[in-house]
Parts: structure tokens; sequence; C-alpha cells
DNA sequence: GAGTAAAGTAAAAGGTCTTTACAATTTGCA
DNA sequence: TGCAAATTGTAAAGACCTTTTACTTTACTC
């Protein structure tokens, strides 16, 4: 038996803490009696804690009224001061490094990008990445500084979103495939020479499922399956409130999984694979019609296409549409989500095709009879992996694992 | 956020508790401060604790030592008296109602077996778990007068692992293919009028998944997948040490992973089921060998056969590996196990077949460069599912929800 | 304005773990 | 044999959180 620890009253009060943390940063501000009433801790406690987290600056108390009082005195509005808790998040995509600073409650505070050359090798690549931390950083201490904030505050963490395959505990992406020149980055031992912040690196799928869940549609669902569509295909998945991580970090890789034992090979040395179906290459490749580049434009460009009436854009629609439909009922039966969110660039694909997904999976899913599945479209588009990265940060805190 | 509550005082014991007795239940009888070193309590909590629980007979002091200590004085031996903490199970299986009467540490003390009609009905179904279940709770009774143990005792809870698809939320089954005259049973009904025991009910491959946890060869494993083979496939899975349950309970249901879009058509609705290929029906129906039924030892039978040169009937086994070889590629890549256990039937398709399943999952799955994946059959072969019934319970207690 | 309802707090209490210190037991070695 | 060292279990006091009970303050309604 390796994990399990008892608990002490420092574990009480800390699991305690991150939970007021959570309410406030996702719910909105609230009075003490509120937040007791949801947490089924009596107003009292809260006014302990309340007290402690206020002597941090980590609260604002406001004389405003809370909300709708039907009756009685009215509350006390107790707010999270922006900018006070921070996260930094790195999205590395196979075009760009993506940065941004956000704030715990209210989201991204900066968000800056850089490119990647068509012919980037490792090393430019690291020296992106560095380059960017530094940036962010400095934005930070100046976000602070605006709001008349201590000086001496810092970012609680630092996010790191990266298309897999990688190595989630050694912190390294290993051979992303069609990834320009770049290989074997060990993120992780680069990042941490380069700052002493606490580090969570998982894979853009994941990262995009926590930003959904914490932040996003998913919000008060517990079970939910985040289908990213790309240059692969990829899930996170929510379970009871938690992301299922498996045991090396290596869950969730849908697009390798068989959809046809007798299909052409993948390099990943299976058959069939759906991402050789599904993808965002092979959506453009069985496209004639003149689009620049596999990019999330572009993409929207075809849909575009596709919903004027273009006889072969519609086409090239509604193969991806065949085989994701298989995919979501292999991981509807598998996994018994009770939500699905289509991510990354598919989530530009428009309510047309996740409606016909919608009515296709529903029809052919085993538990059809007794639920109904929702298929939505991600509440931040195509920018759930950037919103993934800092959530990865929020996420630790709100578990009550990283101080805030 | 509809569900996480504050931590107080009681929550704190009763973890604490909990966990005190898994370690004692399945790690075996151990010193106050050996549990001290393994929860990361002090001594003296532990202390306290076992006061606690040694006035209400959850555990004996026997003087005798330990183990083999090294030096110094030897610690005082905590055990859990036999019969104390027991819990009753039943596993629906299609041919037969079984029952246990289980103890928390040492496993089943009473196993009994009520074969089904070949014709029937909902009714007599309804009577036999009836039947069986007066006769459990007697027993129980008996097994702790005959320890001495105060007659006011009672079982922790009862367990039913039942053959899927089977609605959770409501403890009904629903109506499981092939079947005989049986369907829409609504077992929870029934039982809560029969017994005020709390009751818990799971499918069968999720309660076998926790006995491979608990008491099997998966403990200490915190990331496995139990993969059931009989009338159907399903599978179980533990992620984090907690089962994967889904939205609606019904997670799990890899019969109907698609592993062939284009395949013949399924009854649930889809195509190429990988029911139509992996599961004991399929075997027999395409085995022309004189077997009497579907059963256990006529599988066993079959395996005996071809090990011993028999051509058709390697044949056969031969599909059964193929396309269970396709399915777990695909669990491996989309739930990233440490571990992947084979139970009920399944169970006795012996090493051979299955040291061939590991190297063709190892080969082609998407880590294969990084970990390997021991596959491996489950250390109660097929009895697995009839010591999930009780592992329902035991699970319930030693995750501090249910009391022992 | 009285009545009612709700929010926030003060003081004391209750429960659980930890700290510090010590006695008891066992081994190893001089 | 005797003594030091290691280890176990416990006692007493203390630290930390939450709860209980009761009270004050604030706001709405009739």
């Amino acid at each position: 038996m390796p994990e399990p620890r008892g608990s002490n009253n420092r574990t009480v009060r800390n699991a305690n803490r991150a939970l007021l943390l959570r309410l406030l940063a996702t719910g909105g501000p609230a009075s003490r009696a509120t937040l007791a009433r949801q947490v089924g801790l009596t107003r009292m406690s809260i006014t302990y804690i309340v007290q402690e987290m206020l002597a941090e600056g980590l609260l604002t108390e406001s004389a405003a009224p809370t909300s709708p009082a039907p009756q009685g005195r009215g509350g006390v509005r107790l707010a999270l001061p922006e900018a006070r808790v921070t996260a930094l998040g790195l999205y590395l995509s196979r075009d760009a490094v993506h940065g941004t600073v956000a704030d715990i409650a209210t989201g991204p505070l900066y968000v800056q990008r850089i490119p990647l050359d068509p012919d980037e090798d490792s090393a430019g690549y690291s020296r992106k990445i560095l380059t960017l931390v530094a940036d962010l950083s400095d934005r930070d201490r100046a976000l602070r500084a605006e709001r008349g904030l201590p000086a001496d505050g810092r970012p609680s963490g630092l996010g790191v979103a990266a298309l897999g395959p990688l190595d989630i505990r050694e912190g390294r992406i290993l051979t992303p495939p069609n990834f320009h020149r770049i290989s074997d980055v060990p993120v992780r031992a680069l990042l941490e020479r380069a700052t002493d912040l606490p580090i969570r690196i998982d894979n853009d799928m994941n990262a995009a499922a926590l930003a959904e869940m914490l932040y996003g549609g998913a919000r008060g669902l517990r079970d939910f399956v985040y289908l990213g569509v790309t240059n692969g295909v990829g899930a996170g998945v929510v379970s009871d409130g938690r992301l299922y991580e498996g045991g090396a970090g290596f869950a969730g890789e849908v697009g390798h999984m068989s959809i046809d034992y007798q299909g052409p090979p993948c390099k990943c040395g299976n058959n069939g694979c759906l991402e050789l179906y599904a993808s965002l290459p092979f959506v453009f490749q069985r496209y004639s019609g003149r689009l620049p580049e596999a990019t999330a434009e572009a993409f929207a460009t075809l849909v575009a296409r596709a919903g004027a009436g273009e006889l072969e854009a519609s086409h090239v629609l509604d193969g991806l549409f065949q085989s994701l439909s298989v995919a979501l009922v292999n991981l509807a039966n598998v996994l018994d989500p009770d939500a699905v969110f289509l991510g990354h660039e598919g989530a530009l694909a428009g309510n047309l095709l996740v409606g016909r997904l919608e009515r296709a999976v529903n029809s052919r899913m085993l538990q059809s009879a007794t639920k109904h599945l929702p298929i939505r479209i991600s509440a931040f588009l195509d920018q759930a992996p950037v919103r993934g990265a800092t959530a990865l940060v929020f996420d630790r805190i709100f578990q009550g694992v990283w101080s805030p």
C-alpha cells in the first residue's frame, strides 16, 4: 500500500481553504453564509477561515450586498482580488509556443505567442520557450504592480500543455508525428532551470479538459470527455470530478484507437487507427479545393464552404463525421460520460456537424435507451488548450496540493 | 458545484479508522508502530484509534511478537477477529445465483449456489435470490455464534455483482442478452424489502476489478484494467486506486467497442462490436468439436485440446486471441493501465494464450517504447465475480463510507 | 414600529492529532 | 553478565479546527 496517508488538522484546514478558493474562483463572489451552505460547514467555521485568508490578502471584503436577499440582513461580498493568485501557462502546439498569465477567477490577463519557423529545430524551440517564460514572469510582476499588490507576489505555478506523446513523469516531449525536426525535448528539465515555480506538465487534451471542467461548459459536471480534433485526435477524461490520468499519464490517446482491425497500418504499429480517418491532415488531404495549410482558419473555411453547399467540402466533412461517430460510440460505451465537448480546431466544425454527431452517437451507443449523451462545442472553441495550460495550475490549487 | 463537502474532526477520524482497517484486512496483522509508519501518523495517534477499535471488538491484541524484529522491543500484534466484520455477496450470473459470506480479512467463509432452471422466469429468479439471501443471513449468524462473538452482530452490507447491462442507480437488471426469459428485475427494490442491510449493486466486471484490487493480484497497483471474458466481454477500470464508475455507472462496456466499423451489425445498434468476435458463445459457435454447453468447464476443455495440439481448437482460440488483442490495444491507448487482469471464464485461457496476448499488445500499443504492460490471469481465476460481490461492500468500508 | 429572517461574531467546548518525555522490552556486544 | 542502543507503547499537555450556543446587527414586510 504505497499511497494513502492519514489526515490531521492541517489536512482539514487546507482542504477547506482550497474548497473555498474554488467556489469563489469559479462561482464568483459570495457571502460567508452562502459559502457555509455550499460547503456544508457552519457559518462560524467560514468566519475563521475567511479571517485567515483576508489577513493574507487572498480575499477582499466589500460592504456591497451580495445578491437579491429575499429577506434579512444581506451578506458581505467576498471576492478574490484580481492578479493576487495567478498562473503562468504554456501551450506547446505544433506551430507555435503560446503563453498566458491568467488570474484564478477572471482568466487570461495576458496572452502572447511565438510562432515556430518552418525548419525550427529542438534548440530553437527551447530558446523560444525560455524567452516566452521570461516574458510571462515580467508581465506577471507588472500586472501585480499595476494593481498595487505587494511586490513579493509570485505566480502559483507554471502549467505546460504539450502536444503528445509526452512522458508525463519526466516532462519530456517524445517524438510528435509530423513535428518538423523537433523531438525529445526535456521540457521539465529546461523549465526547472529557468524558474523556481512549481511546474505541471500534461498533454494538451488533459489540460483542455480541466479548463472545460473548471471554467468552461462542464462546470458542475463530474463525468465527461473532452475530445480534441487537431493534427491528431485525443481525449481528456474527467471522472467523478477528477482528471483520469492513467498509470503513466498516457491516457486518452483516442487517436490510436483502432476502428478497423483490418484497416491500413498506422505508424504506431496498429491498424486502422482513428487518426488515419479523423485528423485535420487527413481531412485536408481528401480535399482538393485550394486551401493554404492545415490551420484553424483553413478548417473554418472548409466548414463554411460545406455550409454554403459546396459538395466536395460536405463530402470530406462527412468522412470526418463518420469516423468520429464510431470513436465516440466506443468512448461512450467504455467511459459512460455525461457529456462530450468537442475542442481544439475541431470546435470550429460548427453546430451542424455536432448536431449530426449527437444524433448518430445517441442512436448507436449501448445506453441509448436509458440516457441521452449531449455533445457540445467547447466553451473556449479552439482556445481550450491555451486556457488548459493555466488550468493545470489552478486544478492543483483547488485540490489543495499547491498553495495559492 | 454539487458535491464537495467540507471536512471536520469526524471526517478525519473516520478516514483514519478506515485506512487502518484496510491495512489490517489486506496486509495482515501488524503492530501499532508499523501502522503508524504506513499511514504517516504518529504512534500516539494510532494508540488512540486502536484503543477505540479494541473497545468495539473490532481488533484483538495478542502479545505474540509481530515479525522478525531486528532490534528493539518488538510490537504487539493487532489483528481483525474472524467473522467480526463480514459481508454478504450475491453474484447473479446467467446460469446461477451465487452467494457468499465473507470475512473482511480472510475472505469467503461460506459459499452456496442455486442453479437456474433452463426455463427460469423473472418470478422464479427473484424467489431464488431471496431464498439465498435468507440462507446467507442465517449462516452469518451461525458463523459469529461459533466464534463466540456477540449475537447482535450483523454483516456490514450486501454486495450484488450482476451481469449487465444494469441500471446502477435504480439497481435493476435490464435485459441481459441470451438470458432465458429473465429481464427487467428490480434487484435493489427486491432486496431492500428483504433486508435492512446497506446494499451496493454493480456489474460483475466492476465487482471483480475491486476484488482484484483489494485482495487479488492488483494489490498495490493504482491503475489497472480487469477484463472479463464470458457470455460477453466487459471491463472494470481502476484509476488512481478508485473504481472508474462513469456518469451513470455504465462504464466498461468493452464488449460493444467496435473493432470494425464496417463489420456485421450488432443488436446494440453498432457495427463490428468486440462481442461478435470475442465472447464465449462466439468461440463455441466457431467450434464444431462436440462440447455440451458454453460453460467454464467446456472452455477449459477447449483450451486443453488446443494445448494438446488439436488443430481446430487452436484455430478457434486464435480468433479469440486476435480480437482480444485489438481490444486490449485500444484499451491500453485510451486508459493507460499499469496491468491487465484477465478474468471470468476467460481466466481459464491458460498461460499460453495470455503470453501471446501480452506480446502482441505490447508490440502494437502506442506506449510500447516507454513502458511494458503486463497481462496476467486473475488471482481468483473464474471466481473473481463471486469474490467481487463482497468486495463491493469492503470497498465501501475502506472508503469510510459504510461503517464496519 | 413590531415582527421576522438572515448574516456575522464571540466565547466556550469538543474532538483529533502532535509534541515531549519516559518506562518497558529486546538485541548486540563488551 | 551488564550496559548501550534501538524500538515500542503510553502519559500528559498542547495545538489546531470545527461546532455549539447565544447574541448583535441589518434588512425586509406588514
